[in-house]
DNA sequence: CATGAATGAGTGTTCATTCAT
DNA sequence: TATGAATGAACACTCATTCAT
């Protein structure tokens, strides 16, 4: 209990071996079988530890829920940034390699990705549906910044909606994660590896997605 | 029981006034909450009925969630067959159409759609699930017939992945209504009334489908 | 645990620092929630040093409240026993020091005589429960005694139930501690400052058991 | 759940027989063990029903234990009330009366009292020290009236200190209970059956607390 | 000598479901 | 047909205690 309450709360905190059991443990159920379908008995037993270490390591099951969240969260704010202070890049360039970010960190952890998602739909504000709301206010102004530099060198149309296009470029990935068998239906994969798959719908969703963009941002109605 | 039996799978079944308030309720709770957020108690309340009633009429929570899912997804498939085999419209016609209908059936009615989409991300496959899956196959072939409809007149462009496309569409939508809340503060919209957000939301957000299906579908990288 | 069994029902016992923090912690604990309300990690906190401490230290939860117990008692047999052996003072006078003393002991530690007022309670016979059991015999004898010296010289009336006067003195106190809110409000005393309180009770309660126990001692009904 | 609503707070609520078995298996434990000392499994376990039904028909642990109170409270206000009202009776009569009847129930019914007697300790004020509290106070207006007369026609004298009589009264016998092992082998009654100590000890407790009454009441110090 | 980590049994409560009527 | 009563399993969490160091 001690150590809870210095690492509540800081982004340096250190987990050990078994929290990080824990933390990976929960990401994983939490996902397959939601926040509220998943106990904290699966958890543990999961984990292999107690069930009592939960509550010991983490305060309770949203605390812990929490801190799956953190966890992951932690590196992906630090990458947009370094990519548009990138000069050597060109707007529409910066825009692709945005793409094939998501894309590489959506479809490389589809589990985590889900639990955001269904963090987002619940009605009731949790304290994780206010911290991806703010995560999603910052990029939102970060790509707005990009949007308006392509537009002035004049590569990319006016009027361009961009809250809407990043609601495109998350809902589209997203929706890819919630329906991979329906995917690996589509393009008959479903005999080849995890893997396999996994890297052809990388590439096919980048292109994409790519596409759709450039198109958007560049074509004139 | 004796009347659950003959009703289960069958969709013309026909429902009471209470079994209709218990859709109903559920429906409501279960988008609101999720399903394990929900207990049959809740539902049971909200319906104004006796918690037993709902394991009567419907044998389970589980079985319940189905009668929801069943009873909304009825019509939807026949409108998007009267769209494909109306001659009147050109395809990018049709494609507007089918985006108008899908922005104003789901914005119309986000709580059923949060209810699939949480369903499609479980990985336990349950009967639900799988009529999705039937659901989106099926509006898939349909929008293949009509993307080459538009290829062959030339309308449309070559290579185009007609199931990310899908993707697009209904991976835009549903980001939509599960970050509302992000959205009205992006467009400023927070003190507007629910109703006054929700059409200028429609509108908004069809536009933006129609600018990226066109430029998309028409447009030569 | 190796210092446990040397110290375990000694009376000479002598603790160290944490040791006494530990006892008057529990002490403070134990008679504002109970025993069973209380839990070692309470303890602990209060007390400031670790949860295994307890255990270490005094082997278990319950063996920690005998050493409150024994610690507290130690004194007190031995004023009582000096008192009766005073040949400077009357019957009734020893028998207003009695009252005096216990007034002042019981209304100064109300914490600790609200513990043993529970375990006296308890069916379950306790190691402490025994330990009040043999303290009780002891003082009844002792004021047997006083009482016989009175009657005999004619100062006290015959016919004199001792027990239950000692349950009168004990009882009425006892009531005091356990209803000191009670009594606040009675003598609209609930702005006053605990301590000022304190005395002005240690004055009423001593003044009232004594004229109780003057009428009921030497008048003749 | 339904039947709850309805009948909380109310005084004429009817229990059925299940919920009397479990108000009287938790008064019996409660007393014995205490409140945090008792589980509702050991409750369920004793009225033997199903564990759940304890939450089922009252809610909660404490609200049962608010059952158990007010069911034994009910009817102890009244003969109050009514003795008040005799005018046959001369205010001594009133007073040994008053006393009967209190000897009467607290040694007919000591489990209960004892759980009053702890929740009376506890600093946290719950529901039920709240309802002791006012019970108390209602009472004491009462007796304050009664010792009024008393003086008014001269047969008591002036200078009562009637909440510490009444803490008198309440402590003696409170004390009796708490300690009935002590008395009985105070009176050399180990072997006598409990019905033959009890009324015994009724006839015995009754009369130290009249003569001590009278005393008090009359004697002119 | 001292403690953070860990344990398994226990807590009160809620769950979806079934039973008796 | 309909329901209040009842159930056993499961829930998240806390407990006093022990262990490895």
């Amino acid at each position: 209990m001690i150590g809870l309450k210095e690492q509540a709360g800081t982004y340096n905190m250190e987990y050990n071996e078994k929290q990080i059991q824990i933390i990976d443990s929960a990401e994983k159920l939490f996902s397959s079988n939601g926040f509220e379908g998943t106990s904290v008995r699966d958890i543990a037993h999961e984990a292999g530890i107690n069930i009592a270490m939960i509550s010991y390591y983490f305060g309770s099951k949203e605390k812990l829920m929490e801190a799956v969240f953190q966890k992951r969260t932690l590196n992906a704010q630090l990458r947009v940034e370094n990519l548009m202070q990138n000069e050597a890049l060109s707007p529409i360039q910066k825009v692709f390699t945005l793409i094939d970010d998501y894309v590489e960190k959506i479809l490389g952890q589809p589990e985590f990705h889900k639990i955001m998602m269904r963090e987002q739909m619940l009605i009731k504000n949790s304290t994780i549906s206010g911290a991806i709301f703010e995560l999603k206010k910052r990029n939102l102004e970060y790509i707005k910044k990009l949007i308006n530099e392509g537009q002035k060198t004049g590569a990319f149309k006016r009027n361009i909606d961009v809250a809407l296009m990043m609601g495109t470029l998350t809902g589209t990935a997203n929706n890819f994660i919630c329906s991979e068998s329906f995917y690996k239906s589509v393009y008959n994969m479903e005999d080849r590896s995890e893997e396999v798959f996994q890297r052809y719908m990388k590439k096919k969703l980048s292109h994409h997605l790519k596409t759709l963009f450039k198109a958007t941002l560049t074509y004139d109605a």
